[in-house]
DNA sequence: ATCTTACTTTGGAAAGC
DNA sequence: GCTTTAAAAAGTAAGAT
């Protein structure tokens, strides 16, 4: 009886250890992104989860916080991108991809693939553009859905597209290089998708007056 | 479908010496710091009959090859491969016993697919296009597994039998028009 | 701006860390 | 789990021209 008492301590203190390291790697992450409490409790709800169903057994905890993160910031529909949380830890993107794709699976949580639109007004900040320009970039985008130019591609490329097409026809131009920069994506690839996008949902005109001009 | 690559293991009842291969041979790679396995490629050669493929020669005799593109092509490149391991004055007796692991196929649906909508009505998928334009889709049975692309070219992997993959494509099909994808 | 090369995903075996 | 091999799909990336 006193061995399986004493085992019993010893894992709850095990698992509480872990889970204090796990929320302190967690608010420092949160903190270099910024995040709200909202999705760290989230974040914090799926690591649980996680640690009770034993999926951090021969992975990092570093990688499943990761990913307990990219997950909840997607539930809210404010994502980041692989590359920003792989950034803020010191965990590679493809781990934590693969991490997330894990989990994931495990715990039945299904995502829906995140939205351009979700990274529009981030983006847009960053960019010091007018909420004008914003909403333009998302009619945008839901065009661009209906046309099915969204699915399959990379969501911040689309975003970035659209974002470069709705300042370019507004007055508050902003270069292809500046678009990439914050959407964290090339310039080729805001090429391709916004060459597409104009095509398509025929602005392609609409597109080179206004690029004729100045702002 | 057409069959893009076979992996098949494989064993032969001999010692291999890998640093005396490795020393002769001069399309023969090993480096036992990182990976126990000496790479040996094989380059084709039409009138010789030797299909590209490459084979990892492990030191207990056992081996694996990839790269054909004909189940019937596995056996011809490990013949060729025991030849040259014989050549560097390795005794090998007769032939290598040889289990297929893996194929790996593609096709064309000829239709252009709405993988979100895939993704949303069945559960045996995965879709995440920031990390993979494809999505993923397992079979049961068969079990093999499909990344389908919007334009509705496929790959199917994981079967270990020819047939696996036709079973699997008429599964993937018959799926996809129950939920009106296809 | 376009080309080339390369990396992401799927699956499986081998021997050893 | 990782390491090495091969190959396809389509998107994105990086360095060269």
């Amino acid at each position: 009886f006193y061995r399986l008492k004493r085992w019993h301590k010893q894992v709850s203190t095990a698992t509480e250890r872990n889970l204090r390291f796990a929320l302190s790697e967690l608010d420092r992450i949160s903190s270099t992104l910024s995040l709200p409490k909202n999705i760290r409790e989230t974040t914090a709800l799926i690591y649980r989860k996680a640690v009770t169903k034993g999926l951090v057994r021969g992975r990092s905890m570093e990688s499943v916080v990761a990913a307990a993160l990219y997950a909840a910031c997607r539930k809210h529909n404010v994502p980041r991108t692989l590359d920003e949380i792989a950034e803020a830890s010191n965990v590679k993107k493809r781990e934590i991809g693969r991490t997330y794709r894990f989990i994931t699976r495990e715990l039945k949580i299904r995502l829906l693939p995140t939205s351009p639109i979700d990274y529009i007004s981030r983006f847009s900040s960053s960019l010091k553009l007018s909420p004008l320009v914003q909403e333009e970039a998302i009619k945008i985008l839901k065009q661009a859905q209906e046309h099915d130019l969204v699915s399959g591609r990379g969501p911040t490329g689309v975003a970035a597209a659209a974002i470069y097409v709705s300042s370019t026809l507004s007055n508050e131009k902003r270069t292809q290089r500046e678009v990439a920069e914050v959407a964290g994506v090339t310039e080729v690839t805001i090429r391709n998708r916004y060459k597409e996008l104009i095509e398509e949902l025929g602005i392609a005109d609409k597109m080179s007056e206004a690029s004729a001009k100045d702002d | 479908m057409k069959i893009e690559n076979v992996v098949a293991s494989a064993a032969v009842d001999a010692e291999m010496d890998l640093d005396k291969i490795a020393a002769t041979l001069d399309n023969a790679e090993y480096e036992p710091e990182q990976f126990p396995g000496l790479v040996l490629r094989l380059k084709k050669d039409v009138p010789k009959g030797i299909p590209k493929a490459a084979i990892l020669v492990f030191s207990s005799g056992k081996m694996v090859c990839t790269g054909s593109k004909e189940i019937r092509l596995v056996k011809v490149a490990l013949t060729e491969t025991l030849k040259q391991i014989r050549k560097c004055g390795i005794k090998v007796k007769g032939e290598a016993t040889i289990k297929i692991q893996n194929i790996v196929a593609s096709s064309d649906l000829k239709s252009e697919l709405n993988l979100d909508k895939i993704a949303f009505t069945l559960e045996n998928t995965e879709f995440e296009p920031e990390q993979f334009p494809g999505l993923v889709f397992r079979v049961a049975k068969p079990k093999v597994v499909f990344l389908l692309f919007r334009s509705g070219k496929i790959v199917c992997t994981g079967a270990k039998k020819v047939i696996d993959v036709r079973r699997g494509v008429e599964v993937l099909v018959k799926e996809l028009k129950k939920a009106k994808v296809l």
